[in-house]
DNA sequence: TACATTAATGACTTGTTAGTCATTAATGTG
DNA sequence: CACATTAATGACTAACAAGTCATTAATGTA
């Protein structure tokens, strides 16, 4: 009588759709992720139940357990098959690239938002900014496997238009903050829903600031 | 056996500290609300326990719930009492203001930083970014005493700008999200911690991005 | 078809915390 | 000092969710 919160039946409980169980081991994990993405993202990793990510998988909350061993597992299979593959193959295109640092620059930022920032993924770092302090192996592993890493390759992209003089020389860990700051933003206005402001486009946001960014870091401009 | 958090007395209920139960119906309720901001701030709203905070207000639960109705009652009251007045006086204050808008709008953004944002307070601001939406009822609470009024107070001063011709003419709303966005990247990087960057001297950040801003919002400049 | 294997299930255990309420004891007054 | 008032208490309830495990039933093979 407790212990219940599916939509509607209560009793008859053979007549309506007895899904005749399934096996596909293969197929459950990646179901499972998806789920657990689109629930992390609405209702974020703390207030996001287990059971409804199994239901919105289509499976129990026993399965759910035969693939993950907890929550942060789950989380971490996540991030694992969304985030970071996409990591690794802005780094392939960043090593080849031929163009100007502004060029690439803009690169970057455009497809993070296409592939990361107007996608789910976006709310993903989100909650990692919301929850990260609750829990500390969640923000431990994503710290390693994102943070350390997506600093890494923005780092490298200001110190390529630093030496190729492309940029005015300056401190680097404070530039990726300020190149950071503004798409970090993006995705929390998007994902916040407090409606604290910002209809705007979010394209158009991006260019202003990537202009912004651009003017301030373009060379000839004399230091303060 | 169970339900119990205390330090460490088990046995033998008489000898410590035996506090002999004051009464003080006029002292509890600040008391209350400066023991759930500190908490509020560290922990988020959801994972702070009432238990806790009436224990760090020296008082039970039972006589935290005898001056807030539930635990939504008690953040409105930490609000109400930390940041609403703020917002009153930053009101009077612009209100009479009779220098630059862009002198006024620096001090408003250090007073800001050194009222709110440096301070506890600061530490709401990101609990409303993260929490607000599995809690609708304190956003909505938050997005009419704190939200519309600080965006109504920025648009007072870039609409002044604009009005003496001190500002270019620009899309408010934008204009408000630009300067607000950095202000809100620094609370959240103060108190998120999962060590996603920003080293770096908060005013000097501060600093730069309101030169950043005031570069962007003078006349003389040619629109794209 | 009989059967071994193992994917899938969901009731159950365990732990947590918001909110309640009957009881206790400060405090001021006559 | 006796005693009425009411501030304060903390054990208790109710509800909810993570993680477990004995049971069930798909599926392939002999």
């Amino acid at each position: 009588m407790k212990t219940f919160s599916p939509s509607a039946s209560t009793s008859a409980p053979q007549s309506t759709t007895r899904t005749p169980r399934r096996r596909r081991k293969e197929a459950r994990p990646s179901e499972l992720t998806a789920a657990a993405l689109e629930l992390f993202v609405e209702k974020g990793f703390a207030a996001t139940r287990l059971e409804d990510v199994a239901a919105h998988a289509g499976v129990s909350k026993g399965t759910l357990y035969l693939y993950f061993d907890s929550k942060v597992a789950l989380f971490k299979a996540v991030v694992e098959e969304g985030i970071v593959p996409l990591l690794a193959a802005a780094e392939q295109q960043m090593a080849s690239y031929e163009g100007s640092t502004a060029e690439l620059l803009r690169h970057l930022l455009f497809d993070w938002w296409a592939q990361i920032g107007a996608t789910r993924l976006g709310g993903v770092t989100k909650l990692i900014i919301s929850e990260s302090r609750n829990f500390p192996e969640v923000a431990q592993y994503y710290h390693d496997a994102v943070i350390v890493r997506g600093r890494a390759l923005l780092r490298g992209v200001v110190e390529r238009g630093i030496a190729r003089a492309e940029f005015r020389s300056l401190d680097v860990e404070t530039a990726i903050d300020v190149i950071l700051a503004p798409l970090l933003m993006l995705v929390i206005w998007r994902h916040s829903l407090c409606g604290c402001g910002h209809d705007s486009d979010p394209e158009t946001y991006l260019k202003t600031h990537f202009d912004l960014l651009v003017n301030g870091l373009i060379a000839q401009k004399e230091p303060s």
